[in-house]
DNA sequence: ATGTAAGTTGTGTTA
DNA sequence: CTAACACAACTTACA
């Protein structure tokens, strides 16, 4: 049964609903709007039959030296906290904007530093912590101090915590006397386990939480409801379920309420990487990108300035060799933290489209890009163990190969393929690849060339990518391994051809990798049949210089074919031995092999009972 | 129920 | 330079 745990949080229609003054920048001081649009969470439990989770056994005993003041309810009312954990914007964040509401006398604006993500792993393969490389780290921190300096150009600032988010905030909605708490719905597993164990605490505690959705265009739970209680698993069928997205919250702000006493707890500022212990740590690069709501804006604005190239802006045609300037928006990153809202990039799309006229439409379009953000979303939030083929229903069970030669080979830009390899060198310097890249690469590791899990691909990708964000990435990594989505396993990216008729001369490969930068042209993309004179001549051997190619494209692929195709027979999907509807398939894909001349089998018997 | 159409993004050859 | 096609044949959605 798919988690619909969301469905409670449903989206009210609008109040006051306001549709002028659009500007791309939101940031300027415009005269405060009224709402566009609320959503609103019905209480989660009546405080009156508290039933404390196990969880919150955690939550439920605050600092000693900060006991809770009980104070009379209407006071605890004017105090209000809004939880940044992605949603890192002022525009078009109705957790905050409901926040500020109400009478609020005193906002808490609090993020809390996870060591989940934070703290240094030295045994990862990359600096950064178990989770995250440090350009993502570097992304968030910048994203943080860009936020703080928003809410102090409105009286008001960021009260950064380091620990475990839900003990901690429990004890602050104690220690602070909160009476109502805002934060963005998340979907991701990890954070709705964590947002349970806050919200059964501040609901058995009498205080109001809601939680709006507003990192995705639609409400996931919705569509799935929608869909019969099923996530629509075409893109197709998701657009039609999806219809027209909610436009984004048009308020500005010139001054929000002020933060209240925080008695003892010892606020930080945005630390520096060097000061979460990442100090003696060295990158030879550092990912041209930088985190925060202002950078996003500044983006938007720049990608949207030509509005014939947003009119004309098809997905399958970008470049992805290009890296002077890359074929895309680059907002990617800015999405995943929030630092841009969904809602105003697709409303500012579709500003643009009413004003040329003539444009391209999903799913190729740039709005539809976001709603392939969207479909993801809502197909992760419905399938129980979307990131894993074990006990995940919509994921091919394929006997993938473990090698972590290969494996380490792959990640570290060491296959002896140039375009392969260079892809993984921008990869782990910029934290960012073309999306085309990312699709050679992800082919190659597992159903094109290598044959290894797309799980272990999934990983480093979720390590190194700024822009990596768990619903997207593991939809994606199903998507290219045909473990789910998109079945033609027999399309084949080269790890030859894909890139040359994008780059012949290799400029790419020659900047990423420079040990190759003087390799003729017509052997960059297979410097092993270059002659050993020309390898000389290019001071690169290949062995030595440049290693040989781990595998031989040809043969390799031949056999991840045959495997595929043999996994595919068998039919297992998620941990169902086969059912009703595959045992049919099965029957099926019989029936054709006879009528093909093969040697009969049982199935004829089998359709007779 | 069985058949059919369509599916963001393959390669390599031929016209 | 672009388009069509063989290659070998998957799944979902829907009639």
């Amino acid at each position: 049964m798919p988690r619909v745990r969301g469905k409670q949080y449903q989206q009210t229609t609008a109040l006051d609903l306001h549709t002028g003054n659009r500007e791309s920048d939101v940031a300027t001081n415009q005269p405060p709007v009224t709402v566009a649009m609320l959503f609103q969470i019905p209480a989660v439990r009546s405080p009156s039959t508290p039933s404390p989770p196990s969880s919150s056994s955690s939550c439920s005993s605050p600092s000693p030296r900060n006991p809770p003041r009980r104070s009379p309810r209407s006071r605890m009312e004017s105090n209000a906290m809004v939880w940044f954990r992605k949603g890192l914007r002022i525009h078009d964040n109705p957790a905050l904007d409901h926040a500020r509401r109400g009478g609020c006398a005193r906002l808490f604006p609090v993020f809390v530093l996870d060591p989940r993500y934070l703290e240094p792993d030295p045994t990862a393969f990359s600096p950064g912590s178990a989770r995250s490389g440090l350009n993502r780290i570097r992304f968030l921190l910048d994203s943080l101090a860009d936020l703080d300096s928003a809410l102090r150009s409105l009286g008001s600032r960021l009260l950064l915590l380091r620990g475990e988010p839900a003990p901690l905030i429990c004890r602050v909605l104690k220690d602070w006397n909160i009476g109502k708490l805002c934060f963005e719905f998340d979907t991701e597993p990890y954070s709705l386990a964590r947002d349970k164990q806050v919200s059964d605490f501040a609901s058995a505690s009498g205080i109001q939480v809601f939680s709006p959705v507003s990192h995705t265009l639609f409400n996931p739970a919705d569509i799935i409801e929608k869909n019969g209680g099923r996530a629509p698993l075409t893109y197709q069928s998701f657009v039609a379920l999806a219809g027209k997205p909610p436009e984004p919250l048009s308020v500005t702000y010139h001054e929000l309420p002020p933060v209240g006493d925080t008695g003892e707890y010892q606020l930080l500022s945005v630390p520096k990487i060097e000061e979460l212990g990442y100090g003696d740590i060295s990158q030879e690069e550092f990912s041209p990108f930088r985190g925060g709501e202002s950078e996003a804006l500044r983006r938007l604005k720049e990608s949207l300035k030509d509005k014939e190239w947003v009119a004309k802006f098809e997905k399958p045609k970008g470049d992805p060799s290009a890296f002077l300037k890359p074929a895309t928006t680059l907002l990617s990153p800015y999405l995943k933290f929030g630092c841009l809202s969904s809602r105003y990039f697709y409303q500012c799309l579709h500003d643009i489209y009413k004003s040329v006229g003539k444009h391209t439409s999903p799913p190729v379009s740039l709005a539809g890009q976001l709603l392939w953000r969207d479909f993801f979303y809502t197909v992760a939030f419905g399938t129980p163990n979307f990131d894993c083929m074990r006990g995940n229903k919509i994921c091919k069970q394929v006997p993938w190969r473990d090698d972590e030669e290969l494996l380490v080979a792959w990640r570290e830009g060491q296959t002896g393929y140039p375009w392969i390899d260079a892809i993984m060198i921008q990869l782990k310097k910029w934290g960012w690849v073309h999306h085309l890249a990312r699709h050679s690469v992800a082919c190659f590791l597992t159903r094109g060339d290598l044959f290894i899990h797309w799980e272990k691909g999934r990983d480093v990708f979720e390590r190194l990518l700024i822009d990596s964000d768990w619903a997207i990435n593991n939809g994606n990594w199903l998507w290219l391994s045909c473990s789910s989505f998109f079945y033609q396993y027999y399309r084949i990216y080269s790890p030859i051809s894909f890139g040359k008729k994008y780059d012949p001369n290799g400029n790419y490969i020659r900047h990423f990798l420079p040990v190759l930068k003087d390799m003729p042209n017509e052997y960059i993309y297979e410097p092993w049949t270059a002659p050993l004179s020309v390898q000389k001549k290019a001071r690169c051997i290949i062995g030595k210089d440049y290693p040989k190619p781990v595998v031989d494209h040809d043969i390799a692929s031949k056999e991840c074919r045959k495997k595929m195709a043999e996994a595919y027979a068998s039919n297992h999907s998620g941990e169902n031995v086969p059912s009703g509807r595959s045992s049919n398939v099965l029957r099926r894909k019989l029936q054709n092999e006879n009528r093909e001349g093969s040697p009969p089998t049982n199935s004829k018997q089998r359709k007779k009972h």
